[in-house]
DNA sequence: CCATTTTGTCACCCAATCGTCACACGGTTG
DNA sequence: CAACCGTGTGACGATTGGGTGACAAAATGG
């Protein structure tokens, strides 16, 4: 969001060029619903704004608890704002003085998108209707009542359920499962996916064979 | 402690703001002293300073054995030297990287203070129905009748214990049982775990082998 | 210094688990 | 419809992982 064309342009050319999924606002009004609305990743702000400036786009974000953590790049024209901007009141993550470079937005971005995912740590847990599986504790469930299974069965469950969704080929479930450039025969997978599912009995219906391409768990 | 005065009266503005104690020191000498002797919760350390840098302050900090377990968070300019910082060379608890905004500071902050506080003094005994652990009087209780054991025995159960429910790898016992990388066989956690059964008699029912992953106290 | 306890390693054994194969089955293709 | 391909299935031999007993080194304690 930006008063000036060129700039916003700038910037969303870049982002998208760079894969990044992208919308702009031309005031701070429509900033402001816009970011309700989408939750973005990422907040890029000019500080020069018609009507209500970016200051005070800032602090309004900041003070509704649905947008207060969503991360904001300040686009500053002066050094001298920069205590301002990063300080409390304001509470950006970083800022970029104009002129800036592409490289650079790219850079900061990428900076604040990967600060913000590595502080999900992995889940310990795993709940799909009655089917639960516990990482931590090496435990499967079944409406409350534990399923018996081996060390592969677990680790093969446990991949293709983190990935949900996704069909894995028997070669990426041989590396992940196995863990070496497997010497094993691709068909091994089909024999454990069988006692997987007679094990699991019911819970198997989560468990899709993708003919000519591999095996997916659904949710 | 810095050496960037923006940056101390930066971190000092917005830790006072939201509500903590700052003490500040300009070099490396002063900041030992007062660290000494104010024993503070948490240190924020620039790795850029006069002097003694920090990298040396941090080592200093973490052989005294009066400031060792105070946290530390280290700011610093390189990405490449996180892990340094981190690992085991200097052992500081988190870092960030110029620049950073004071919302990420105040995080890190919040999440080492909550971290060191809600980190409940470990329990000084577990009791799991007959089975009395008592970690300070090194005892065994089964029944309320004493189980003799030695002190790798007991320490091999306890980390069991407090970590009832999880499965534990031989090399994480290893590593916690014995302290040291261990030059150990992992086999050898085999041998104890069956003096350890032998010992506890009845209660070896809370002793799981989890095959092919490692072993497990269930409550 | 010696006796005793504790500890780490090893070799052996058995059952659980694994990887492979041959065959069965069902859908697809020509 | 017949050949084919990919997957399910049952069986089997090979491998592995962990329990166990024995033993020697190391630590402890008098």
């Amino acid at each position: 969001m930006d008063d000036e064309p060129e700039i916003i342009e700038l910037v969303e050319f870049n982002l998208k060029q760079a894969g990044y999924a992208v919308t702009t606002a031309a005031d701070g009004a429509e900033a402001l619903k816009k970011v309700r609305a989408q939750k973005p990743d990422l907040i890029v702000l000019d500080v020069m704004l018609p009507e209500m400036d970016g200051f005070e786009i800032c602090k309004a974000l900041r003070l509704d608890a649905a947008t207060a953590k969503v991360p904001i790049i300040m686009l500053t024209a002066k050094a001298a704002e920069i205590d301002r901007v990063l300080g409390l009141e304001l509470g950006a993550d970083d800022y970029l003085t104009k002129p800036f470079s592409p490289r650079e937005l790219l850079l900061r971005v990428k900076k604040i998108l990967s600060r913000s995912q590595s502080e999900e740590k992995p889940k310990e847990q795993l709940r799909f209707g009655d089917l639960l599986i516990d990482l931590p504790r090496h435990i499967v469930m079944w409406k409350n009542k534990p399923i018996e299974m081996t060390a592969t069965e677990f680790k093969l469950l446990t991949i293709l359920a983190q990935r949900a969704g996704r069909v894995q080929s028997r070669d990426q479930l041989l590396r992940d499962v196995w863990e070496y450039d497997s010497l094993i025969d691709t068909r091994t997978v089909d024999t454990h996916m069988r006692r997987l599912r007679e094990k699991i009995g019911p819970a198997a219906k989560h468990l899709d064979t993708v003919r000519g391409v591999g095996y997916r768990f659904m949710e």
